[in-house]
DNA sequence: ACAAACCGGTTTGTAATACAAACCATATGT
DNA sequence: ACATATGGTTTGTATTACAAACCGGTTTGT
C-alpha cells in the first residue's frame, strides 16, 4: 500500500503540479493569478516543493526588473504520476470484481 | 472550480470513508486494524467525520463490553463522489483534447 | 531631485490540526 | 485481590497553511 505524498497531496500544491506539468514554465504573476493566491503562500509552498526537488526555480530579468519562472524536474514528474496511481489504489479499494 | 473538502482530503479520513462505503458497518477494532492507526488518533477522525455528518456512530453493547460502529450517511456518500470529481477535474485540468 | 506608489517576491507570526501518549472505565484471568 | 486486556476519550506537542508585514529595487508623478 504505497503511501499519499503529503508534499504533493496539499491542494494548492497539487494544482501548481498540475498547472507546471501543462506548461513547461510559469512565472510567478502567472501561478499568482492562476491560483487566486496570496504571495506569501504562494512563495512558501513553492519552497516546500523545491525542497522536495519536484520544481526547479529560475531566477533571471525581464529587463530590469527580476521575473522568477518554475518548471517541474523528473522527480516531480515521476511523484505525480506517483501520486495519482496511489490516490486510485484508494478509490478502487473497496470494490469486488464480480466475480 | 468547485473546492476541496479539507474534511475528506486528509488521507487517513480518505481511507475511513472509502472503507465504509464498501461495508455498510464497521466497529472500532476493524476499523484500528485495518487502518493501522493508534488509537487515540483514530477517535479524533471519527470525530471530524461525525461532526460533518459524514459518519454515523452507532454505540451499543456486545455483551457486556461496549461495542462502537460506524457507518456512512448519505450526505457522506454525496460528499465522497463530490471529492473525487473535484480531483478529476485537477487532473484533467492541464490537458488539451486534440481539436 | 525627491517622494509616492508599484513590482516581485521573502520572512515572520498565528491559528488550525494530525498524531501519540496518557488516561479512564470496565472486564477477564489467576 | 491484583495484574493484564479491552474499548475507547482527553490532553499535549510538533507541524504547517496562510496572510500580513517587510524588503530591495523600479517606475511615475511633480
Amino acid at each position: 500500500m504505497s503511501e499519499i505524498d503529503r508534499v504533493i497531496h496539499e491542494p494548492v500544491r497539487l494544482r501548481i503540479m498540475s498547472i507546471l506539468q501543462g506548461v513547461d514554465r510559469a512565472d510567478f504573476k502567472f501561478m499568482l493569478s492562476t491560483l487566486g493566491l496570496s504571495k506569501g503562500n504562494l512563495s512558501s509552498h513553492i519552497d516546500k516543493l523545491e525542497q522536495a526537488k519536484y520544481v526547479k526555480v529560475h531566477k533571471g530579468f525581464n529587463g530590469k526588473m527580476t521575473l522568477t519562472e518554475y518548471s517541474l524536474t523528473k522527480r516531480g514528474r515521476q511523484a505525480l504520476s506517483e501520486y495519482w496511481a496511489a490516490l486510485d489504489q484508494i478509490r478502487n479499494s473497496p470494490q469486488d470484481d464480480g466475480s
